[in-house]
DNA sequence: CATGAATGAGCTTTCATTCAT
DNA sequence: AATGAATGAAAGCTCATTCAT
């Protein structure tokens, strides 16, 4: 049994870890990828500049923890109810989605400005990616096989809807003018009915291509 | 005629000019926006270092420079020649767009990175899709008005469009593993052929919803 | 008892401290305000470069800081006894005056630099002046109601007698050739006696004027 | 006899100079010393970069040669009458003086500059400043040797008179605060009043020394 | 576990001066 | 006589990282 002591030390670490944790995302969040020092933050945790490196192995491993952290809250929330209906569910999955960008506005931004920058962190947002795609290829593929869903590359496809969405996502509810104040909730509104919209009739909707 | 004496000196300088452009071009696209530095420009352009600022203000005015050489030979080129066809109208203005992203990869890859870091950037991005957007939203009004599309919010969907194939582009043609080889003509076909089908059942295609 | 842990490593901090402002004060005085650059304090302090931003903000900053104490120093040292005789107490002030001047020499020679170059060093030479000029304005005044004094306006004579023993000073004591030696004791005893005798015949003296 | 097409590019040249010389002048006066740059008065004078230096040897001498054109036009103006009245030319003089400080008053600022910067600028000025100084002492001379001065070292009381005067006008007239408006009529008026009092007493007064 | 002093490579920018034209 | 492109040596400042305490 550990004694109290260590444990009392061990309490002491793991909130200055959270506490660290915490500033990092703050400061990445309003900074950006590369304007975000180490020095702003250890200022944020209120802990000497060394302290940082007790807990990160360097600034992108920092910013790492942080993206993996989002990433595990992302996955804890998004448990969306699929009902019956197709058109509702893909509005679900669509707002479901969207709802992190409106959340994480500054992470996201940093996200991907340091994709542009770093291979691991690109790497990191193309697995997410990957997972994302992944999903909707598979039902793609089962209404394939139901006939409900017309001939076309199930994954091909799938990247390319979530590429719409995500990066209209993107440019409408993060980016936006930085005078002008966030995205509201009526712009998410906005969007998710537009995406859907559009996602529902690339996938269900039949042409004179088809007739 | 001119005189020999005047051009001389014009066509030297002329010819750094044009050697630095393209040095600031190279370093752009090969370190990106913010790793590149006024050294490594004047390295590659074989100048003194302070040469550099007889032809731009700064780095972000060199950036700004490059920038509007690309497209301005954008323009230039994108005159793609639009059939009566729907459909492959549609394929000649994705493919005319995703060249682009093919022909200037490290180029478009540092401009995203600096629309996340500079206003004037993002502003400079925002002007070149809101005129993508605009001639899309405008054809869509047409159609509308011609009762071939259904209804929709002609300037949203042509965005949300838009935003698919940028972003699909992006990710599929720009990005990618930097160890791997660049995109090749058939990724580029196969982008094509996705996003144009997808668009084009997005647009004209009719579902349940509409019956 | 102090605790050895803490208390080494804030000593060997403010030794640092000491040593670099020990440099600054000496590259200064020795360069002059614009020519002295930080590598060179740095270099003479024998630390390295970025060691001089823990100390300073900036450039500006230690110069203000080496004036300072400067100042502080000389505060310390000028509380000059006055004597009951007006006369011997006025060679005691513009002696005390002067010495600072040949005490230092090189930074006050900095300090004129400067004040040409920057408003807030400016300032500073303003407000030390002033605070001269104010005593002995103060002194003219009661010695006026007095009647010892002819009758002219204590502020402005203070300051024209305060601007003949500094720029005096400055011209005998801390200019002159580089190459010859700085100002001996006679020097400063030849300039204490001149100006004394100037002033004290300038506020005491009759002329016809008064007859 | 020169040929007139000579003397035309002659004459150009002269004029040319002229120009050059009058925008040295302005930049120095306007930016002071260091601040002032070739660019800037080349710029100024309308000429090529290069011309500077078909004029001027370096930076250097360019501010030698304004400071010198600035000398000679006050030794041309300055023939100040002298009156038989000790106190009514001693005014005179003065006023003589201080005029020079208020019409040339940037120059005299980036005087003051250079001279804390560079030898021969401070040689330069100690010129000037020993024939004034000269002169004053010449005259106290003569009259201590008619007795109507008390015994002192003529030549240290000019130069601290001197030092009085030129400091007094420089702080009162040229430095002022930067934001106030430059130094008006009233201004010297009260500069030349409490100057020559102090002056005229300091050397005519009498005091319980004397007694 | 926590500290924070110290490091030093690296960056952008300015500008006096030269010289081929 | 005049040009102006080219040079390159400085300079100030930032910040990720290390390590003795």
């Amino acid at each position: 049994m550990p004694e109290p002591r260590l444990n009392k030390r061990q309490a002491q670490a793991a909130e200055t870890r959270e506490r660290m944790l915490q500033a990092a995302r703050d400061v990445f969040a309003e900074r950006g990828y590369q304007a975000a020092s180490v020095g702003a933050i250890t200022t944020q945790a209120d802990t000497a500049h060394g302290t940082f490196y007790l807990y990160f192995r360097n600034k992108d491993d920092a910013f790492a923890q942080v993206l993996a952290s989002m990433q595990e809250q992302i996955r804890t929330e998004s448990r969306a109810g699929l009902t019956d209906d197709r058109h509702d569910s893909l509005v679900g999955v669509i707002r479901g989605f969207l709802v992190v960008f409106v959340q994480h506005r500054g992470l996201m931004r940093a996200f991907l400005e340091g994709m542009m920058l770093s291979p691991p962190i690109e790497a990191n947002w193309r697995e997410m990616r990957a997972a994302f795609a992944g999903r909707i290829a598979h039902r793609l593929e089962r209404e394939q096989a139901a006939g409900a869903v017309r001939c076309l590359d199930p994954l091909a496809a799938a990247q390319a809807l979530a590429s719409m969405a995500e990066w209209y996502a993107f440019t409408h509810l993060v980016l936006g003018d930085p005078t002008s104040p966030p995205a509201t909730e009526e712009d998410l509104d906005a969007a998710v009915t537009i995406l859907a919209d559009l996602w529902y009739h690339a996938v269900y909707g039949l042409t004179d291509l088809e007739s």
